[in-house]
DNA sequence: GTGTCTGCAAACCATTTGCATCGGT
DNA sequence: ACCGATGCAAATGGTTTGCAGACAC
């Protein structure tokens, strides 16, 4: 997974990135997987996970929120807003209180996306992701 | 885990409660073992979990963003937000199309953090949490 | 006393990795 | 021919679970 790595454009590769984007759902790698496997059915799970690794790192999937694959807890239950480092995983609180208009902006977000999506929206539970100080020095 | 249940009040649980509202860190589930263990050095890493979970039924703690453990991927690499239901883990986009103010807010809120944090904000990879239509009714 | 909670260990499941081979360039 | 990628299977690591005894109410 080095960054100084020149990928190739393999079968396999090039279908797991045809059949993401088909979809508009969020599929798990199991899911993207079964789906692949319709195509070329002799692919491994260990390669969908390897591609989607590559992917990712050239910018043509997204992974949805929680990089970690570690559950974080807070003693905080006030909603509230996190930064998450990237690369390694460190989480920041983001101090909103002083920001009373990014708050009200978030809430309105919030019903906005209700009324959208049907969802009964309970919390914003928010994470921006980024580097933190150290990660990204050593960048 | 039923919602019916009468939560007795064990010593473990109050530990743990009050180790996690000590620290303003975000603990994983095994930091929060290691925490817990200074008081109680006979208490399982088990029961460090299913009381984690029942704080989080009780509202006492809250766990960051991606309730789910398996990852989710989108072939959409374009920056957006996410609608996560909480029961059943289904994920919506969220079309901010049409949000101009709303992803105007959510730039402003990156660089606030940004300048508050020292965080370097690569992306609002943000998640919104609540339960979907089917979860809602079956409640 | 009843029913929840605990400690312990085994089970689970998503993800990762080692290795021999294959395939892109 | 080189070196990245693949398939397969075994290993890892966070989380969950079954069970018998302990504890809260």
């Amino acid at each position: 997974m080095d960054s100084g790595k020149k990928y190739r454009e393999t079968r396999q590769r090039k279908v797991i990135l045809e059949e993401l984007a088909k979809v508009t759902s969020h599929p798990s790698a199991e899911d993207v997987y079964e789906m692949v496997r319709r195509r070329l059915p002799r692919i491994s799970l260990g390669t969908v996970y390897r591609n989607l690794e590559v992917l990712l790192e050239t910018g043509k999937i997204q992974r949805l929120v929680s990089g970690a694959s570690q559950m974080r807890f807070d003693g905080n239950a006030q909603p509230h807003c996190h930064v998450r480092c990237q690369r390694c995983g460190r989480i920041d609180d983001a101090n909103l209180d002083e920001l009373e208009a990014q708050l009200a902006c978030l809430k309105e977000m919030g019903s906005v996306l209700a009324r959208k999506t049907s969802f009964e929206i309970v919390g914003q539970s928010i994470e921006f992701v980024g580097l933190c100080p150290r990660c990204k020095k050593k960048r």
